[in-house]
DNA sequence: CGTCGCATTGACCGATTTCAACGCTAGTGG
DNA sequence: CCACTAGCGTTGAAATCGGTCAATGCGACG
């Protein structure tokens, strides 16, 4: 993990592309590089929020609880998304990581100075906000309209647009970087639902399920198909 | 309708209202007030999003639909809301008076122009988009993770506090401005089912209705309760 | 080999949906 | 003035999707 932002695997992607040689240096110095294993939480719900980042390895999960412990996972951030959130004092939701994960860390205070000093970034920022808050509500379509199958090939299709490489036609094949039960948490649904959705579509021939996280997509049309309609 | 951004309903609440009296020249250059009836639409899905604005009096929903027509309420805006997507060339959403509506419209692509130029305008607005992120996911809890009768009381609660005016203690009353399938669009469910739970909370002396759209809150306190557990 | 965590499968149950009837209110036109 | 209709809301009965409970399977790891 080098410690120079210029060499960073996220350079271009993140938040900081919109810097300069010399703003990055400013951010070099109030940065930092930390690791997290994977189910360690860098944000608990509910208190104060210490930190911004950027994430550039691994996969981590926004979740917010009842008070009764059901749990929904709200977001799910890839390399080069921003984590945290900026003018809130309090964390409204947990981040936790779900693959062992390398992060640039900001103590968020500084980060918020950081971000009124250089307009371009704060302007990306505000972009990508946006860009979130569509995704945001696309997925509560899918929460509060779409059923059990239509949320699990759903699902499939947006992980296999992360983390297959860039859009094939045809096959792709990845690794699931959540437990069913992480799944159930996204969709709104129980393991078992998730459980039987799957096997289902594997019966059908969409999917392949060769060991436990692994997932071929075997069609991906039939997959969009049973994303959208009944 | 005052034609003069100083005398503005919202003048202090809006974006506006991180722009200085010349600023606001400019800006009321730029800005055309328009009136909306109930039931007709600002913005369609999938069409070119031409417009932003901040709205004045009303209430819109933003709405996102399957291919099959299932509708889901993402949000409902308010006085003084943002109404709109900058730096997106197509609406993801439908944007649709509940009520008659006074809106102060921008042609979008002046609007982000005026965004640049106006870093405060800019701040403020990522703050706003910042809030509307937290109350989106907050509602995706409530979507995957709430029972019918949490998901009525917490709606209840949630228009009691933007319609009833700021939080009072005990009772309050307010009219709804969404019919039963519209309550049902926001909330994932059907027309009868929040049908039933609202005549539920009523015989369970904690809401009045006393004719169609009219609601009364009894008991704040245990309608709380019951938004949270089971 | 035993255990632990995760995943699958089955049987049953229940909350919510679906389907259908009915009621209320407001507006309309005879 | 009063049927008559249209739109919205309520209520009931039946069906269903997904949840709950419980058993089993399967690998990894000590």
């Amino acid at each position: 993990m080098s410690t120079v932002c210029s060499e960073c695997v996220v350079r271009d992607q993140s938040l900081c592309g919109s810097l300069n040689d010399e703003e990055l240096l400013t951010l070099n110095r109030i940065g930092r590089q930390r690791r997290l294993a994977r189910g360690e939480t860098l944000v608990w719900a509910g208190e104060e929020a210490v930190v911004c980042a950027n994430l550039l390895t691994g996969v981590l999960k926004l979740s917010a609880t009842t008070a009764d412990g059901r749990e929904q996972i709200v977001g799910l951030l890839y390399p080069a998304d921003f984590v945290g959130r900026p003018f809130a004092e309090e964390a409204e939701h947990s981040i936790t990581a779900l693959t062992d994960v390398e992060l640039c860390v900001f103590p968020r205070k500084t980060f918020e100075t950081a971000l009124e000093n250089h307009v371009r970034m704060e302007r990306l920022l505000l972009r990508r906000t946006l860009a979130a808050l569509d995704e945001a509500r696309a997925r509560m379509l899918l929460l509060g309209r779409k059923t059990a199958e239509e949320k699990v090939a759903s699902f499939l299709l947006d992980m296999a647009s992360h983390l297959g490489g860039p859009c094939k036609p045809g096959e792709a094949s990845f690794d699931l970087p959540l437990t069913r039960a992480q799944i159930a948490d996204v969709l709104g649904l129980t393991i078992e639902t998730v459980s039987r959705q799957m096997t289902k579509l594997k019966r059908d021939g969409l999917i392949g399920l060769p060991s436990g996280r692994m997932v071929t997509i075997r069609d991906r049309q039939a997959l969009q198909h049973r994303a959208e309609a009944a």
